[in-house]
DNA sequence: AAAAGATTCAACCGCTCGCTT
DNA sequence: TAAGCGAGCGGTTGAATCTTT
């Protein structure tokens, strides 16, 4: 009858229940079958997003570290809007959170900016000869693709993604470089090389008790960085390698 | 204390990629 | 080898909550 109806918005906390429950039992693979043997009247997709971004396991609540916020920037700046790598960095975070984060500091930065800026200045002195004074909350429109989340990692990611390097500085000149000095200039870089295996949980700053509980217990990595994966561990439940 | 505005967070959508047949 | 299918990712939206006036 109705049953067949697939369900949206927000999840119960008896939907919740369920889909642990199935995923306990089935590994969190096959979410298609998972959305119909449960009964749960939703979209893979749907118990897929709120098992990785609710019910995991391994997730931290609440706000971010100032810890996590610096590498959030530092890795957004080499890799551009790559949420899901990112958030593979920062065990317990999920790429929506991330995301959502990055979203909110983006906005409050421009907003910053804008206020700091004083409106005469965009009438004349913003208008096309300065690169480096000119300050700007949006991305300059060279590709005419201006997402709300870009301030330049983007795209600097993407002229430098091919060989796998961020370009630093690169002598374009444009206006978010400026909010990345500002960026810069609040925090220090939290690992010198920064290769990408620089940045897998070596730095000191994070070895809290928290993060370690993290990184040892409910969390492990693959070998490589692609291949990396979360095996959350509970209690002798080793569902996720099936 | 109430209303308006701003912010945050959870969820959905569409596209892409990789695996299977 | 190509087609189909499912999972994952990034972008976007809207409701709930918080803050300010």
């Amino acid at each position: 009858m109705m049953q067949d109806e697939i369900r949206k918005g927000p999840w119960t906390e008896k939907e919740d229940l369920l889909l642990v429950n199935f995923v306990h039992l089935f590994g969190d693979r096959r979410w298609d079958f998972i959305a119909k043997v449960s009964g749960l009247n939703r979209t893979g997709k749907s118990c897929r997003l709120r098992w990785v971004n609710y019910l995991h396991p391994g997730l931290k609540r609440g706000k971010m570290t100032p810890q996590e916020e610096r590498l959030v920037l530092e890795l957004h700046a080499k890799w551009g809007n790559r949420w899901s790598r990112i958030a593979r960095n920062l065990p317990g975070r999920t790429d929506n959170e991330i995301k959502n984060y990055w979203r909110t500091h983006t906005r409050k930065k421009a907003q910053e900016r804008k206020r700091a800026m004083s409106p005469s200045l965009s009438s004349s002195n913003c208008s096309s000869s300065s690169n480096t004074t000119t300050v700007n909350s949006s991305p300059p429109p060279r590709t005419g693709e201006t997402s709300f989340y870009d301030t330049g990692g983007l795209e600097q990611v993407a002229l430098a993604g091919k060989n796998g390097e961020a370009v630093q500085g690169g002598g374009k000149g444009y206006s978010t470089d400026d909010f990345w000095k500002d960026i810069e200039n609040t925090i220090e870089p939290l690992c010198d090389g920064f290769s990408e295996e620089g940045c897998k949980f070596s730095c000191p700053s994070l070895a809290s008790p928290s993060w370690e509980y993290c990184s040892d217990t409910l969390w492990s990595f693959g070998d490589d960085e692609e291949g990396k994966i979360f095996l959350p561990y509970d209690e002798g439940t080793t569902f996720l390698t099936g």
